[in-house]
DNA sequence: CGTATCGGATACATCAATGTATCGTAGTCG
DNA sequence: CGACTACGATACATTGATGTATCCGATACG
């Protein structure tokens, strides 16, 4: 009872792809409204058909985009986590020398923190994105609590609040910081640097 | 040499208000992009006509809006400092008290939140917008320090960090907050408790 | 009380975006 | 090798938003 649609297509699914990848960029670069199919399409190498017979408007496109991106997102989390565990914690010693490699992966990307902004703001206004943007959340968060829980367990540390807490502000603090260096126009390096010193500051406040 | 300008007229200056907050509106319920000047000067019960008379375009407008979001937003939190100072810290004695005081101000109001949000996206796009929102925030983060700073000293209390980072991380937490909390459809108590609660940890944390 | 001017309304021309209906072709299967 | 079909391109009709040029009425002033 899986597959009841007719076939995925290899043609098609690569087209797909292809617009959602073009549809990304526009939505974080210039937002979801002024992004035209047309833009989209151009930039992704095809005509408003191919949009048209992928799908039914902008707005599906947008959640189909969410969805894709809450997988790749937390599966950049989820290995990330596996890949420190295996190296073993008591080795690398330090909780910042952590924080700079978790910010190896997912920190510098431009692209990545416009186009979170931007779902954001179309989920703070229609419920349907509210939603999927809370999934994409919740999944964001349950592999950094469960990162956050590994590392004060393995090193013997306590948190002086709950996993989940110290995840939000951590969240929070990660995203606010990397907008702020966005607009300030920062380079790559520099955001990073930011991030690592704000992070290292919540992480002193949240142990001991 | 100040005055260059003709003459403000006081007809004039109604019609430009009516039209901001008409657009404040509308650019915090649907963005500023789906916002078209037709809807915007129907709401504010003018035509194009006025609009085109007053603004030179939606931009130029979005510009003012920012620059008087700013002024009012950092006002509302003079007054409340003041206030508070007034009354004597050692007597209300507990800081969460001073949260909840706080948090009647500003907490519980979505259309601000929305706004906010609206603003932020638009700066990360464009540096003119940037710069008009990283003076916003400024403005703001200063007097807010200012606070912070009047409230450890009066009750003589040592912050973990800085009052500026402290600053940073409580008015990050508190957006992320009020946009969850929005996005989940809390009622405004809700939202206050969940700012409160939040605030809270913040505040232990940031302390002794 | 008349007149000049400021401020907003009206009317118009233009343009860009949308969605659909139809067509042509590249891939695939017998 | 030939035919069929899935997929994307093309063409078209419609809509809505924009900016400007012009008009009209209210207000201020002589």
């Amino acid at each position: 009872m899986t597959d009841t649609a007719p076939a995925p297509s290899r043609r098609r699914e690569n087209t797909r792809t292809r617009l959602m990848d073009a549809a990304a960029e526009m939505f974080a670069e210039i937002g979801i409204e002024a992004a035209s199919v047309e833009a989209i399409c151009e930039r992704a190498g095809f005509t408003r058909g191919a949009f048209y017979s992928n799908f039914g408007s902008k707005e599906e496109l947008f959640l189909a985009l969410c969805a894709r991106s809450a997988e790749t997102t937390v599966a950049a989390v989820r290995e990330r986590v596996t890949s420190i565990e295996d190296r073993g914690l008591d080795a690398t010693g330090e909780v910042l020398q952590l924080v700079q490699q978790v910010l190896e992966v997912t920190g510098d990307d431009r692209l990545d923190v416009l186009l979170g902004a931007e779902i954001r703001v179309q989920a703070l206004r229609n419920p349907e994105f509210a939603e999927a943007y809370l999934a994409l959340n919740r999944a964001l968060g349950e592999s950094v609590t469960q990162l956050v829980t590994d590392i004060a367990q393995v090193r013997g540390l306590s948190l002086r609040v709950s996993a989940e807490t110290a995840t939000e502000l951590l969240l929070s603090a990660w995203v606010s910081t990397a907008e702020t260096a966005l607009m300030t126009r920062r380079t790559p390096a520099a955001t990073r640097a930011a991030l690592g010193a704000r992070l290292e500051q919540l992480v002193r406040l949240i142990l001991e």
